[in-house]
DNA sequence: CTGAAAGCGCTTACAG
DNA sequence: CTGAAAGCGCTTACAG
């Protein structure tokens, strides 16, 4: 605390101050269980009186562990997955761990320098929402680094993949709609892979059941409240009017509710709506709105598990972990 | 990439593939101008050849530059400052910086904490948006981190301050109230040093212009639009009838106009709705809302400019910058 | 423009 | 339970 004149104090500086080997104050400071009662008494100690504060980035160099995850989404404003990052967020920091964040657009390029960056800093985990190329995969896959995909499962996951099939998720949402009776649906899918995937398990299933024909429109990614306005308006030039519009997410279905009612029409009764993710909105909008569930807490807790025993030296099978999905039938459809 | 045997190549590695020593080759990972053209020709060739990815660790542990800043926010959901962040994580991202994201909720402790774990990884910049206790002041003036408060402009920032007066906010909203006619505002104000300085704000104006009575409720933070419910049944039952609801977010004036609309009333004829903070639903919502606007990317920018002063090694003046504010009038009030 | 060498601050077998 | 010592993979004066 003095005659370091300025300098941060380190592990030695600790030592000298409690009389003991730095080897000693390392060992108390990662396992304190190993050290003497009174030993780590003195440790504890001149931890305080010299305020030192362990340098993680030498610490990680010399144990290869960086203590460190990436958590790689899309976008922070309107994304569908912030209830599990933050939950995310707060077990890893409960285990000691720290986040990177990343934030890759809709660039499978942006993705793989995140993913470079990451492994440049020799984190644990990776955690990624997106799209992957060819060399990404490779690169993850040779990585030490346990490489998690969640919200999605795809069919050779070069680590573990947490998620569910959006190809159900659109069939269950299909015999949803026939099971209403809605004869006209409108789909408005974002254009990126997951939300395509759900349209075409929803396509499948409509044909399959015999359902008539259905009218879409694409929006860019992410599906926001904003784009309500024109889809609707583009909708409401359609020459068959639909009877229930499935959006591909909930904010965006709370947009075409407004925008419904502004236009004088009676939801569900003139014109149904359905999101998709169970956002803290769905529940309370008025009408609430009918969407489909995803358990994003359980999502974060399989991921932060795996993380735990893979840092613990637990070789990590490679694997999907489907965590399903739950239809919630409200009052908007 | 063959007689490594699994192990990351290192630098050793590459300079021994391009024939140079590795104080030659670090110099061109990180300034390629300083070596000869055909000698980063070899170089980089070595570099593609072994595949080599830097450990930062290693680099920040020699360094002292851990080309890291840790960004502190309280949520991930609901978060006004979202549209912040991003523009922080991609202006940091082009500037070859990566960011530990850390999630305070509403503790100083958690703040605390997270204040530590970024010192420990040594960070060369912290940006927090959240209340300090004095400990966690002590620890940011001593680090040779740059500290950063956004959002704020406190009374004497240990670091530079990015932000608006909270109280001359609410000022202005008092005027702007007053000057539309509206005689009996409501305030609904989140649990929060900043919203409480607006609502202060607020209430001074209101009566140094001889304002009459106003009421108000109190909400968690952050302000949330499932907050509506509850602030609106309770208002319905106060005996003087408010004209306006001042809100602390968008997404809580928005759901005041979704619980209002549902009650029958008309925004803003019968209740006029103001938020905060102009996210992306305040524009497109029915009726569009008045609220006011804080200018997220130059809060951004002049954060991220700071920053990489700072690590370029000019000494960073300790004070504040004023980005102010806007109000923006539109349907809802 | 380039190299040899010291040093950044930890961790961890290895011994005792 | 503890210490001496090597090593993690870089950067950066210092020389040339």
């Amino acid at each position: 605390m003095n005659e370091l004149n300025g300098r941060n104090p380190t592990l030695d500086d600790v030592a000298l101050q409690a009389g003991v080997s730095s080897a000693t104050v390392s060992r108390f400071i990662n396992n304190p269980a190993v050290v003497a009662a009174a030993t780590a008494e003195r440790i504890r100690a001149a931890i305080t009186a010299t305020g030192y504060i362990p340098n993680l980035l030498a610490g990680g160099l010399a144990s290869s562990k960086s203590k460190m995850v990436a958590v790689l989404i899309p976008h922070l404003v309107d994304s569908m997955f912030n209830a599990t990052i933050e939950t995310m967020v707060a077990e890893l920091s409960a285990a000691g761990m720290n986040v990177m964040l990343g934030l890759t657009g809709i660039s499978t390029t942006r993705t793989s320098e995140l993913i470079r960056a990451a492994l440049s800093r020799r984190v644990d985990a990776i955690i990624s929402t997106g799209p992957l190329d060819a060399e990404t995969v490779e690169l993850a896959r040779r990585s030490p680094a346990l490489f998690l995909q969640v919200w999605e499962l795809p069919e050779d996951p070069p680590g573990l993949a947490v998620g569910f099939s959006h190809r159900d998720a659109g069939r269950d949402i299909a015999r949803f709609v026939l099971s209403r009776g809605y004869r006209h649906p409108h789909l408005v899918t974002a254009d990126g892979t997951r939300a395509r995937l759900r349209r075409d398990g929803f396509v499948e299933e409509w044909q399959a059941q015999g359902g008539g024909a259905l009218t879409e429109t694409t929006v860019a990614i992410p599906s926001t409240f904003g784009q309500a306005r024109r889809v609707f308006s583009e909708m409401r030039r359609l020459d068959q009017q639909p009877d229930i519009v499935v959006c591909g997410s909930d904010s965006l279905a709370q947009g075409i509710i407004v925008e419904a009612q502004a236009a004088g029409l009676r939801v569900p009764d003139q014109l149904a709506v359905m999101g998709f993710g169970n956002s803290a909105i769905a529940g309370e909008m008025r009408p609430t709105i009918t969407t489909v569930d995803i358990d994003g807490a359980r999502i974060a807790r399989e991921a932060i598990a795996a993380i735990r025993s893979h840092s613990a030296g637990v070789p990590s099978e490679h694997r999907s972990i489907d965590v399903g999905f739950r239809l919630i039938a409200r009052e908007s459809a």
